[in-house]
DNA sequence: GCACAGCGATGCCTTATAGGTATTGCCGAG
DNA sequence: CTCGGCAATACCTATAAGGCATCGCTGTGC
């Protein structure tokens, strides 16, 4: 039995007339009459009664036009499905992101793309940036939500830029910094640092040290490490220091602590998608395309602190 | 696309390995590989990522799997309805009766057939004799519960003896006759007679009139026409007069009319199964083996009263 | 690093079968 | 009783499924 068999079955029966149906299915009506002939001969039951007069359903074949019909109509959605899953309409696609980083724009993108791509099932990743060019190379990630690291080996990977973030420093209300307006830059290698552990994070450590002019790696800094942005802003709240930090935090700090820029101000903080440039999961293409457009779209980019 | 397409599809799926799947399906590996290509070609869509060393689903081909399956399950099963409905086991039939005579073999007859094809749906028509006839010969009954009518025209209708009644005479208890054993039956034609209405049920009079040796038609007696059994039993428990009935009836009448035999005793009635000799209802057939069979398990007959 | 083994793809031919043409045969309506 | 409409039959053609031989790629093992 094929779906020709059906195809042809479900005409005869709608129309209960060979030669018409066959007219239909624009096949002559003799080739028409041997395909029902051998479907019935397959099945072994009559499905049509026929005389030359007229075409009637017998109660076999009434049941096995609905069966054709649901068969036919089930096997066109399954071709359907296919093709949605080619042009990446209905997919999976993993995402690795940087958590702190991109409170302002995963959100965003997540919006856009599920009003895009309604069907496409998204996992999310939290990773650090070394996880996620490794996840992406080895087909286990299919975009990454992260800064820009231009320290970093990028062949085969791209890198659209989405929203940059001015460097802050972050103290509790009480400091002196919370005076001013903008701090010097120098002046923080008086203070204590709050830093995101060496062992998780080494690209902070090396923009850090670039921003400070090799400070770090002198040892002219004390501080302490700590392996989140949620206890590195309480750490700082507590009065234990001050952390150098993207204005995007502010955004997760909830206004218990305050941001001040400084003077003079180092080179922002982009934060972007990074993704294969030939990558055959089509639903990632779409992710690309509609995440990438959000970098004009320009929202209000942070309630830093006044 | 043809259900072809899908089985090897699937098999290929399955076996992640062309040649292994092409060997299960007994075709050559070329003739599956070609098949495979056509598929993605019609569907223009890549359901296979094949490097000649390990054959892989994308995801498209993860999705069509699933339905592919689902079809081919499907489809067998929409065959196997099919043959169902060819041999009898599923399908639809009628069945007239006449609702008081068949009390006793009805329920036996629907439970045995219910037992037998559970799948068939019984649709039941409560008929006079005249209009089963009409029913089976014109296609709208498949069998009919009636008595067995050796007047009427049977060209083409067969007929299954199921039980017979002995006939006897109904009165109320307090009737003279209610005190013998057996009643004559030619002291009948003294009394007031209930019988069904003439119009309604023209071969009960018939049949009275042979027993009766002609005394109704010939006026002798008077009495009251009723148009079904359940208002005789009523007019009989009222006193207003006596019926000849089946001894049948008495398991409907629930004791408050008393049956007594006849002498001598007329030839008893017959009730079973009138049907088309040559039915094309696949269903109908088994409904008449089953019920055929019920003949002889003759169940203790009627609780007369004593 | 090279030969080999395993496997899918390709090219070409064969065969099966779907499809087409001409015609017959059936049946109900006029 | 003929005619018209329709399905079935017979026979031929064309299409496409299937088979065979072979190629080419790729990971493996010496």
């Amino acid at each position: 039995m094929e779906l020709r068999h059906l195809r042809y079955f479900a005409t005869v029966a709608e129309l209960l007339n060979f030669t018409k149906a066959a007219a239909k299915l624009r096949v002559a009506q003799p080739a028409l009459s041997r395909q029902i002939h051998d479907l019935e001969d397959e099945l072994g039951v009559s499905l049509l009664e026929r005389n030359s007069r007229s075409v009637r359903l017998t109660d076999a074949g009434k049941a096995f036009l609905t069966d054709a019909r649901d068969l036919l109509r089930r096997a066109d959605a399954a071709s359907q499905t296919a093709r949605a899953f080619a042009t990446g309409e209905r997919g999976e696609i993993r995402i690795g992101y940087a958590p702190s980083l991109t409170v302002e724009i995963l959100p965003q993108a997540l919006r856009a793309f599920e009003k895009q791509c309604p069907l496409v099932r998204v996992t999310l990743h939290d990773l650090s940036v070394q996880e996620m060019l490794q996840g992406l190379r080895e087909g286990r990630l299919d975009a990454a939500l992260t800064i820009e690291s231009p320290t970093k080996d990028m062949r085969g990977l791209a890198f659209a830029k989405l929203r940059s973030y001015p460097v802050c420093v972050a103290v509790d209300g009480t400091h002196p910094m919370a005076r001013a307006r903008r701090v010097d830059l120098m002046a923080l290698k008086k203070e204590r640092l709050i830093v995101y552990s060496r062992a998780g994070y080494p690209e902070y450590h090396a923009w850090l040290n670039l921003i400070l002019n090799g400070a770090i790696r002198e040892g002219l800094l004390n501080g302490e490490e700590h392996d989140n942005g949620t206890s590195i802003i309480a750490a700082v709240e507590a009065s234990r220091g001050v952390a150098v930090l993207p204005s995007v935090i502010s955004s997760v700090s909830g206004g218990r602590i305050v941001f001040r820029d400084l003077k003079p101000q180092p080179e922002p903080l982009v934060v972007g998608l990074t993704y294969l440039r030939r990558n055959r999961n089509p639903s990632a293409s779409r992710f690309v395309k509609t995440v990438s457009a959000l970098a004009n779209c320009d929202v209000p980019s942070s309630k830093r602190t006044p």
